[in-house]
DNA sequence: ACTTCCCGCCAAAAG
DNA sequence: CTTTTGGCGGGAAGT
């Protein structure tokens, strides 16, 4: 240990654990909510006293036998939850850090170097050690590796999961860059959500499953799977002559042009695009919706190269945009074999043997099932998607209406943590780790080329396990292995204890949960690009009358999009005009996706368009599954026993029904309308939603339980995510601190009880988490993050 | 020679 | 304006 660690990064180590010590501190000491925030600006400038650095270092050491499990573990299901990970999270950097070889070598040399330096100090070596590294030790996957392994997989909620950037890069000793490009993709599979500039909160896999339902469903929206084949046959065929085909690709579009054609292309060009759309993020959506789409579930990158890029019409093909798109699609590789759900292997066909991932997530999303039914949620995802093909042009970030984000994982995350506790205790805690990897499908890292490093991390993780015993993370796990797909299993397991959490939890979840970011495929098949360019085109005209007033969009919660509507004004930014902004572009949006794609067109010359664009690219994803719902009031918890209550609901039936009509288009073929919405489920789910807001959360239960309720509560909080959401709406205005201090009282009403007990544990943050104020607290700075998604 | 993909310039957002 | 975020592609390590 100590020698790997001292190798790799000594100076990191020390200033981790130093920050952590403080981080902890804080959050212990610091009850106050507002306290929270100054916390956070100090990062690395935090003094620990140095006793602390040495208990912590001690503990470190020792933490993998069990230290970490002795010292966490009663309390720690909660409170180590959030930072207790850290100290053992460090080991496990380090140690994953050197790669075996270079812990070889350097052991004998620094062995007795490095604990004097991991004393003394902390800077200086690391030059020497950086340089030496490998290129594989500097590689993404690792570096990815290495963050992953700082944090549960299951966060507990009641905890602070922020993740600081500057913290993470300094203490992976990684240029920010870096720490950018693995955030971008985690964040595309709502692992993370960005809180404000340098901050975003940890999700963990606690709404992974759902993430990737949704990603699925908008796959099959946008025809991948058909895409993938037109292209493969394209390809037999272009080998077997020479002739070139071309494109080919799924522009189906026949009516693109209608419209102004020349708009759309000046507009469109590359330039117009933001440089969001082109986003790693959207780039890393697709990709997966490719493995989820795909029978075989491999994906070659040559193929998501081509899909990826463009399915514009744009024959020019450039190649060293491909070569670009390429190198991207390795990034984004890296970190996804890094979180196991795929690996690398190699196709050979008629060519040779080209690149390719093969899926090693998750198989049957559960999505429609449980939390699809959600699909209230989802609905929004569908809705915005209208243009896909924009890809590369898609400005569009401004579609993402704006993410509140929220720890809404985090309510759900403290019940599935807890219930795990429970299960952990009762099964022998060793096998933890393999639970882990059996979760995530692969015992071995799928990753060969890593296989050491991973294996240094599975042995970091076993010890951290072991240590805490109690820790959510192997509780997780433990449930991981029982029920991949449902990250909600937990939650149902979850005895009492769990419930009271949560229940407090209720009114803040829902706005968390609501909104998460998903990248909208965008039927767009149905939309022929020019189409796509010409609306995008007109939304930027449109914006850069409103942007004049911009206020930051991020801050306001307000996107583009809204600022897009065509009546918006620039100023629009007060709350109510959200509101209403708000309401409006869903309701547009439902209306789009119920007249489905013929009417595309029509749609997009109407102000719709813009509705249209934006929405296309990221959609939020609405995330409700994770969180318990809130099973309120009861401190009791049975939790069980609540969801079935939920399902009843009648908001949650309505809602539910409509996921599935709409979205399964099953197209017969590719071109144009894919999407076809069912009106009415969507009416009935905007009715819902409206009068849901007018309601306010109090009703939030209904949960959308349409056939096939999960057994599991998570299903209620589709329902509540409505409902978190309009809450959210009203509260953004507020500044983060004022409104936790002003909400809570004001939503502790819905939850009584509970919130105390969270405050004792957690920091104010944490307590935060009570349901109304954890919302104004995270407010999505944005836009690409969130997108409101589900009304 | 080809594949993988790190590095970091530099510009677009955000603050 | 400064800082953060992140597209992008050269070119080097790895195979």
């Amino acid at each position: 240990m100590t020698k790997s660690d001292g190798i790799i990064s000594r100076g990191g180590w020390k200033m981790s654990s130093t920050l952590l010590d403080g981080q902890q501190l804080k959050q212990k000491l610091e009850i106050n909510p507002s306290s929270s925030g100054a916390a956070r600006e100090k990062k690395k400038v935090v003094f620990v006293e140095p006793q602390t650095q040495l208990t912590t270092l001690g503990k470190l050491q020792e933490a993998q036998k069990a230290m970490g499990p002795l010292s966490t573990p009663t309390k720690g299901s909660e409170a180590p939850g959030g930072e207790p990970w850290t100290p053992t999270s460090n080991l496990k950097m380090l140690i994953s850090a050197a790669s075996p070889e270079i812990r070889n070598r350097e052991k004998e040399k620094n062995s007795t170097e490095e604990h004097e330096n991991s004393s003394q100090d902390t800077e200086q070596g690391e030059e020497s050690e950086r340089l030496q590294l490998s290129r594989k030790e500097k590689s993404l996957g690792l570096l990815c590796h290495k963050f992953l392994a700082r944090y549960p997989d299951y966060p507990n909620p009641a905890v602070n999961n922020d993740i600081c950037l500057d913290d993470v890069a300094i203490e992976l000793n990684v240029e920010r860059r870096r720490i950018y490009d693995i955030m971008n993709v985690l964040e595309s599979l709502n692992m993370v959500s960005r809180l404000a500039k340098n901050r975003y909160t940890w999700h963990g896999r606690a709404q992974l499953a759902h993430t990737l339902a949704l990603l699925q469903r908008e796959g099959e929206k946008h025809h991948y799977s058909q895409q993938i084949q037109q292209i493969r046959q394209r390809h037999a065929e272009d080998m077997l002559e020479m002739e070139g085909e071309e494109k080919e690709n799924e522009d189906i579009d026949g009516e693109i042009t209608q419209k102004e054609p020349g708009f759309s292309e000046a507009t469109v060009d590359a330039k117009g695009a933001s440089r969001k759309d082109k986003s790693l993020r959207v780039m890393s959506q697709k990709f997966v919706m490719l493995f989820l789409v795909s029978s075989p579930r491999v994906v070659s990158l040559e193929i998501a190269a081509k899909i990826l890029i463009g399915e514009d019409q744009v024959v020019d093909q450039d190649k060293s945009k491909f070569k670009t798109k390429i190198r991207r699609l390795y990034d984004i590789s890296n970190v996804l074999s890094s979180l196991k759900l795929i690996k690398k292997v190699h196709v050979t066909e008629e060519r040779g043997r080209k690149p390719a991932f093969k899926w090693t997530g998750p198989e049957n999303l559960s999505l429609q099932g449980l939390q699809v039914e959600a699909s209230s949620c989802p609905r929004p995802l569908e809705s915005r998607s209208s243009v896909d093909n924009c890809t590369k042009n898609l400005f569009c970030s401004p579609s993402t209406k704006r993410g509140f984000t929220r720890h809404h994982s985090l309510v759900k995350l403290a019940k599935s943590i807890q219930d795990d506790r429970r299960k952990i205790n009762s099964a022998p805690s060793s096998p933890i780790k393999i639970t882990s990897d059996a979760a995530n499908g692969c015992f071995y890292p799928s990753k060969m080329d890593h296989l050491a490093e991973i294996c240094k991390m599975q042995l970091d993780q076993q010890a951290m396990n072991a240590q805490k015993q109690s820790d959510p993370k192997e509780a997780a796990h433990l449930q991981q292995k029982n029920s991949v797909l449902s990250p909600i299993p937990p939650v149902m397991t979850s005895g009492a204890e769990a419930c009271p959490r949560t229940v407090q939890l209720s009114l803040a979840p829902p706005p968390c949960c609501s909104l998460v970011p998903v990248l909208l495929p965008h039927a767009v098949y149905s939309l022929s690009p020019k189409l796509c360019e010409i609306l995008q085109a007109r939304l930027k005209d449109r914006r850069g009358a409103l942007s004049s007033s911009r206020a930051s969009a991020r801050a306001l919660h307000l996107e583009p999009e809204f600022n897009k509507t065509p009546h918006n004004n620039p100023d629009t930014v007060e709350h109510s005009m959200e509101l209403q902004h708000f309401l409006e572009t869903e309701e547009r949006e439902e209306k789009m996706q119920s007249q489905v794609t013929p009417t595309l067109q029509d749609s997009t010359g109407h102000t719709n368009t813009e509705t249209l664009i934006p929405t296309g690219y990221l959609i939020p994803i609405s995330q409700q599954p994770l969180l318990s719902f809130k099973e309120t009031s009861t401190s009791s918890g049975e939790t069980n026993k609540t969801p079935t209550y939920i399902y009843r609901t009648p908001t949650a039936g309505s809602i539910a029904p409509s996921p599935q009509e709409f979205t399964p288009s099953p197209l017969p073929v590719h071109r144009p309308t894919h999407r076809v919405s069912p009106n009415p489920s969507i009416l009935n789910f905007t009715l819902q939603n409206l009068a849901l807001i007018h309601n306010t959360p109090s009703t939030t239960h209904t949960v959308p339980a349409p056939e096939q309720p999960s057994p599991i509560p998570c299903t209620h909080m589709h329902a509540h995510t409505p409902l978190q959401t309009h809450g959210m709406i009203f509260i953004k205005p507020v500044s983060p601190l004022t409104l936790i201090r002003l909400q809570q009282p004001a939503l502790t009403t819905p939850k009584s009880g509970s919130a105390p007990q969270q405050c004792f544990f957690h920091t104010p943050v944490s307590t935060v988490v009570t349901p109304t104020a954890s919302k104004s607290l995270y407010i999505p700075q944005r836009k690409l993050d969130v997108s409101s998604e589900e009304h």
